[in-house]
DNA sequence: CATAATTTTGCAACGTTGTTGCAAAATTAC
DNA sequence: GTAATTTTGCAACAACGTTGCAAAATTATG
């Protein structure tokens, strides 16, 4: 597989795209993102990137990341967060994440299925939604 | 309201019936759930109770609570993580909270819908579903 | 392309959150 | 009331996350 140089190509395009310098660090973390098959907490970037750049690194990446719209995080029960990247339609101020999420108990893996919609969720008088997250557990379709 | 009395007893029959000791401790954070009108997460005992109890208890009170089917957590999309009492229904082996929480983005507060259910989640093809999970963000009934 | 302006990074230092072992205190069983 | 069991508080530690600041890298400019 040769198009090593052409996802870095894609990356540098992504960030310019959001007006993000393109260095080292993003690309590295933007890349991880595409090769992994699921969502990714931070400690994943420490033992997928070895100590090849700092912990604060990491943090300030992703805050970046979200700030502009182009990875969102993963609701989950405990204190662990999780990072998966957006679809095209999610701008700076604006995410457009409308699926659901699914975390697999054998795997352990959470992936985005962009392709399940979120049903209407009628609520009690009075509230109004402004998101809905929906995240489902169980054996996926590998571990099945 | 002469009721604190009573409300101290129901307390204690509910530990008895999960089998758990009646402490100082536990009959506490169980009367901060049963006053506060939402979910609660650790650090609200520290500002609710002040310094009347270690935080390490706390968190080991919550703990068991969680494995006697007593609270239930709420997932977040950060760090923090909010427990809520369950209803009845739920026992030491199997929690049945299918039921949505709703977090106002006004006043803060995240409460249980109990009477709002849960919509069928379908999947795509191969991905068994075993629990699901929804949290609606918003504006509340009384923050409207 | 060289240099200046801007942005990002790494380090150190610190704060918060959560865990464990153990002895003292409280609760329950007898 | 006393013994057995359970819970609590403390100390010590580990993991996670944040901030200020100087050095390094990137981008803008002539
Ligand atoms: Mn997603
Ligand atoms: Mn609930
Ligand atoms: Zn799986
Ligand atoms: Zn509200």
């Amino acid at each position: 597989m040769g198009n090593k140089q052409q996802i870095t190509e894609r990356i540098a395009a992504l960030l310019k795209d959001s007006k993000l310098s393109v260095t080292e660090t993003r690309t590295k973390i933007l890349e991880l993102f595409m090769k992994s098959n699921g969502a990714l907490e931070h400690s994943d970037f420490e033992k997928l990137a070895g100590k090849s750049f700092d912990r604060v690194t990491v943090y300030r990446t992703l805050q970046t990341f979200l700030d502009k719209g182009i990875i969102h995080r993963i609701p989950t029960t405990d204190t662990s967060v999780r990072y998966a990247v957006c679809k095209s339609e999610c701008t700076e101020h604006h995410h457009h994440d409308h699926h659901v999420h699914f975390k697999c108990e054998a795997c352990g893996n959470t992936i985005c299925l962009d392709d399940t919609n979120i049903p209407e969720i009628q609520l009690p008088k009075g509230f109004a939604a402004n998101n809905v997250e929906v995240v489902v557990s169980g054996v996926c379709k590998s571990c099945k």
